[in-house]
DNA sequence: CGGGTAATTGAAACGCGTCAACCATCGTGG
DNA sequence: CCACGATGGTTGACGCGTTTCAATTACCCG
């Protein structure tokens, strides 16, 4: 049984989760699609919490796929504070925009022991010539991820902390779903209080008000790390929550090779 | 040359500019590359300041291209306020989520007079199959938007209200000059402060406060429309603004068809 | 058991929103 | 050609949600 993600522990979780296992869900991959995406993932690197991949500014020329674990990207502000942009899970995709610029607009952090894959960006050029589909299948996650990045800015923009708390809580356990890790009644978000609140432009301790009132309206209940969501439809009524992964139309898609 | 957007005329502006105008500056497209864009944008359509051409949730089969024009997207919230996502000129795709999920995400209104284009979706999986290169530049476009999209994140969850109508002025001063419109010490960014302040997060009577703001201290000055940026550093410099349509590292692409 | 990090809670300050009034501009119709 | 109405811009006063600062408690790891 999977171990969820637990902030704290050392302990290396799950079973590998990779690309081909997130797409594996939208389409049948063929033979070689399989064989293609495999050596994207040709050499596992097992890192530890809090292991810096790609700074800010920085050179990198390699792509990286998740196959265990939680990382988040972020930005630093002049005045010290911290965007984070985005949390990254298995089956994850990211420094797609080292492939386009020289350097990363942003900041990879683990935020748990994790596995990641890297691989050279002259591989999606492969992938365009000889693999349409999957080229195609790589646009579609970007496309996820925009609109996600896209509900996000909206909350940000338009919505109340409590709002942004519930969408962070929900969102956060719909994309551990999507990486195919144990997510049951109750999950780990495996965050600080601080990074939530840095996800959805909140002090920590506004946060843990937001939280804490959650908690009293019997919304949600904590213990352990673990969260519990009591009466979900409502969080998704506040949050207005939309699950970006489902409904997918994928007819359009090119044959596989 | 070039009328610049002006949003209460209704002169059509400009000579047409499209997605092979775009992907022009950074390849050299190949004649059948061209011939194959150009397909896309074989069903050019006039539209009027105002007009909706996608409603949130409604279905969607095709995508488009703007010719002319400048189109905004936007999400409605439940109690009424509005948050737009995304500002579209010449040279841009849209509605790519409706290629990925059945319904658009957003709304997409023009905000002058426009000229669009609609394809099929299915053309995608045309250029996927027959021009690689093609397929890795719209997925470079979008990986250039959600970068965009994730500044604008930063900006939204961490900057003050001030800092977001600088970098909201020089943004769409680049994108202008990013589809060919010409742009010189002035420009007119064609928005009332309502819609400025539901792109940035703020009501319209603190854009005008923060526009006012800079205007006394001679960062900007502002007539009939048009604004100048009088000290473009310091702008750039509170904003902390980055030109994303800069720097790009195209070499990895496949060879054109 | 001790030290450090995270969570929690209260009090006060502040940025931005809200409400409201007034002004400027412009397209329209008499 | 002017008057009108509508839309957008401008400015002030006030309130509220969130931040900031600070102090205390809980928890985890060594």
């Amino acid at each position: 049984m999977a171990k969820a993600l637990v902030r704290s522990g050392d302990e290396v979780l799950v079973s590998n989760f990779g690309l081909a296992d997130r797409l594996d869900k939208w389409v049948s991959l063929t033979p070689a699609e399989r064989a293609t995406l495999s050596r994207l993932e040709e050499r596992p690197r097992a890192i530890r919490r809090g292991t810096v991949l790609m700074d800010e500014q920085r050179r990198g020329e390699e792509l990286f796929v998740v196959q265990q674990g939680m990382l988040m990207c972020y930005v630093l502000l002049d005045d010290g504070s911290r965007q984070i942009v985005r949390f990254l899970f298995p089956g994850d995709l990211f420094a797609l925009s080292a492939l386009i610029y020289g350097r990363s607009p942003d900041t990879v952090v683990a935020v748990s022991n994790a596995v990641v894959c890297p691989f050279d960006r002259s591989q999606i050029g492969v992938l365009a010539t000889d693999h349409p589909r999957l080229l195609s299948l790589i646009l579609v996650l970007n496309q996820i991820e925009r609109v996600i990045t896209t509900d996000r800015l909206a909350g940000l923009g338009r919505t109340s902390a409590r709002a942004r708390v519930a969408t962070l809580l929900l969102s956060l356990r719909g994309q551990m779903r999507q990486a195919g890790m144990a997510v049951g009644a109750s999950f780990a978000p495996g965050l600080t209080q601080e990074e939530m609140g840095d996800a959805i432009g909140l002090t920590a301790v506004h946060v843990n008000r937001m939280l804490r009132q959650l908690e009293d309206e019997a919304l949600i209940k904590r213990e352990g790390g673990r969260v519990h969501l009591l009466d979900e439809a409502q969080l998704v009524r506040e949050a207005r929550y939309i699950d970006r992964f489902e409904g997918l139309d994928l007819s359009w898609l090119p044959p596989g090779r």
